[in-house]
This record gives C-alpha cells, sequence and structure tokens, in this order.
DNA sequence: GCGAGCATGTAAACAGTTACATGATTCC
DNA sequence: GGAATCATGTAACTGTTTACATGCTCGC
C-alpha cells in the first residue's frame, strides 16, 4: 500500500466519491500536503476495491452515463486508522525548483534576482489571497469536529505562505543592502 | 534534461566534486529543496558528460583508489545561466505525509491528535535547532557573494519551521479548546 | 586488524507525469 | 448546436526508491 491509497482511503472515508471527485479534490482542496495525477486515481481505486478496503455502487447520471461511487468498507476504515496513527518518517524532503535556482543565484545580476524574487511574491501573495476567502469561510461557520482536519490544514497553509512572504520581504532587502 | 541534471550542473559549479561529495550534498546541505538518492547521481554524471556539460579528471586517493573529480564546461556554464533565469511554475506542490495524516484526523481522540503534533513539534525543534548552529557560523564570516544562495536559502528554512512551529503551537491550543 | 566512511556503479520495482482515447451531461 | 465540464480508463515514458554489488582509505 503505497501513500496514495491511504489519502484515497481517507478522502473516501469522509463521503462518497468519484474518480473525478477524487481527481479534482488533489488538484484543488488537499494539494497543498497531497497531490495526484488523474491517470494514478482509477487504477488506484481498482487495487483498493480489489482488496477490500473500498467498493461502489454504479449512479447513473442524466439518462446512460455510469459512475462509480465510492465507500469504504469496514476493513477499510481499520486499514485507514492504524495508518493514520503510524510514526511519521522525519520531516518531508520537499522539492523547490524556485528556491534551487536561488541557491545558484550568484550568476544573476542583482536586478534578475530580484525579479526572480518579486515574481515569486506575487505568486505567494495571490494563492495566500485564495486561501484567506476559503478561511473567512470557515470562520463564519463553527465547525468541529468533522472539519477540524481542514480547519488545521489550511492555517497551517497560510502560515507558510506568510512566512515564505517575510523571507522573500527581508531577502530583497538584505540584496539590496549588499549589491 | 531534468531538474536533477541541472542541480547538479550547478552544484559542480560552485565547485569540483565527485559522485560522492554529490550524494552527500543532496542528503544533508540541500535537502531541504531538493534532494536524490545516490543511484541516480552516478547515470546523470554519465549522461551530463556525454552532453559535454561537465568533464573529469581522475584523482588518485591514497594508493590506487580512483574517484572522478567533475567540473563544469563552458557549455555547462552556458546552460546553467540559461536554466536559472527560466520562469518558475506556480509553487511547488510538496508532500506531506503528517500534514496528510492531520487531515484525515477525526479518527484520532484528543490525546493521539496531541500527540502527534507534539511529536512533530520536537522533530522541528531539533531541525531548527541545527540550523540555528549553521546560521551562526555564517554570521560570523561576512560572505557576499558567493555565499549569497547558502545565506537566503538557510534563512528560508529556518523561517519555514519557525511558521510551522507557531502553527503547531496554535493547532494544540485550538485542539485543546474545543475537543 | 577493524570499523566507519569514502568511492563507484547497476538492477528491479515503484511512483508520477504526459499523452492518448472516448463519450455523456449541463448550461447557454 | 457548441463549449465547458463530468466521467472513466490506458499507454508510454520519466523520475525515484530500495536493494544489490564491490572495493579502498583513514584513523584508532
Amino acid at each position: 500500500m503505497n501513500i496514495l491509497s491511504y489519502a484515497i482511503l481517507g478522502l473516501i472515508n469522509k463521503e462518497k466519491l468519484t474518480g473525478y471527485d477524487l481527481t479534482k479534490i488533489f488538484n484543488d482542496s488537499v494539494a497543498d500536503f497531497w497531490s495526484a495525477n488523474q491517470s494514478q486515481i482509477y487504477p488506484e481505486l481498482k487495487k483498493l476495491v480489489q482488496a477490500g478496503l473500498i467498493e461502489y455502487e454504479v449512479v447513473i447520471q442524466g439518462e446512460i452515463l455510469e459512475k462509480k461511487l465510492y465507500s469504504i468498507t469496514p476493513e477499510g476504515k481499520t486499514t485507514l486508522k492504524k495508518w493514520i496513527l503510524e510514526d511519521d518518517p522525519v520531516l518531508p524532503q520537499s522539492k523547490d525548483i524556485f528556491k534551487l535556482r536561488i541557491y545558484f543565484a550568484e550568476h544573476l545580476n542583482k536586478e534578475q534576482l530580484l525579479g526572480k524574487l518579486t515574481k515569486r511574491q506575487q505568486k505567494c501573495t495571490n494563492l495566500l489571497k485564495r486561501y484567506q476567502i476559503k478561511f473567512n469561510d470557515y470562520q463564519n461557520i463553527p465547525v468541529p469536529p468533522i472539519k477540524l482536519g481542514d480547519y488545521i490544514l489550511l492555517k497551517g497553509a497560510m502560515a507558510q505562505l506568510e512566512a515564505q512572504l517575510v523571507w522573500l520581504d527581508e531577502s530583497i532587502d538584505y540584496i539590496n543592502s549588499i549589491l
């Protein structure tokens, strides 16, 4: 069982979902800490059904379109709970092309370097704004216990972005002071 | 050319390195924003030599051990500079198993949930301490322009960890207040 | 002499990306 | 009628991990 299968299991456990729903979720709502391509989803769902951890009912959409609505089985729930409690390996080794380029930045002149940093600032600001809109929705509706994960993770994503923006600001100041 | 090959190119550009050196660097100093396994390094080095972007001299270590010390070629420098200036795709889609588990945390009771969060706090604190020691070394020696990348990226890693610690603290308080 | 670390490589399995392929539904 | 979106799947390729395989060097 790879991590993706647990991710799928966890999402289906929250609510019944189709493969298409899962695809959207991995590209939108949980993308900050996990992602997956559409082409990974369907084979993985098949494996999970074979393993007896999920099952599906065929639902007719419109006139003839058959969609598979997946739900978790009791065995799936047990497997999921066990996995959630497992110890986490050290810390995630994330990959960040932007940081990699900046690390090699002795090649850039001041303008190029500042240009790259301000572009990133812009992107972070835009994403943060989207998160803040989401957050305002949560604030209005009191949520525990079902939405606890959503709430905490959203706050986490926002905190990381805010920290990155402060770091970018400081880096710009630093570069201005030395170059 | 994949990203790893540019990462290798950038590192070799800073100083002459062996495959073994690169392996260590990808597991230690740059692990915060890029990582690679030993088994990826050697085939990639071969490709870069074939492409004429790096070259090596054989250095004898001790009596007979031959090690290959790689250096960047002029074509390699050109290729690297071009790549560094390329625009970065949106924002990195990092994967964080810990966050994924917390997202599914409605399965945990208060103690289990707080246990997971405090364990992560411990790990973040330990890593932050190591970064702070590194940082103190940089502070004593004035560094630009060669060590600019090291300095900025280290500050970035520290900022992210500090933000995560604040987030974990707030999350613990939040959970205590609602559960 | 021994153990930790230096040094280089390959093979197999697994995970992830990009592209292909098809068709229905919903809303305008 | 057409476009965006819903919906499901496969194929080929690329990237990553884990394991295998070997041997030297340096310091104690």
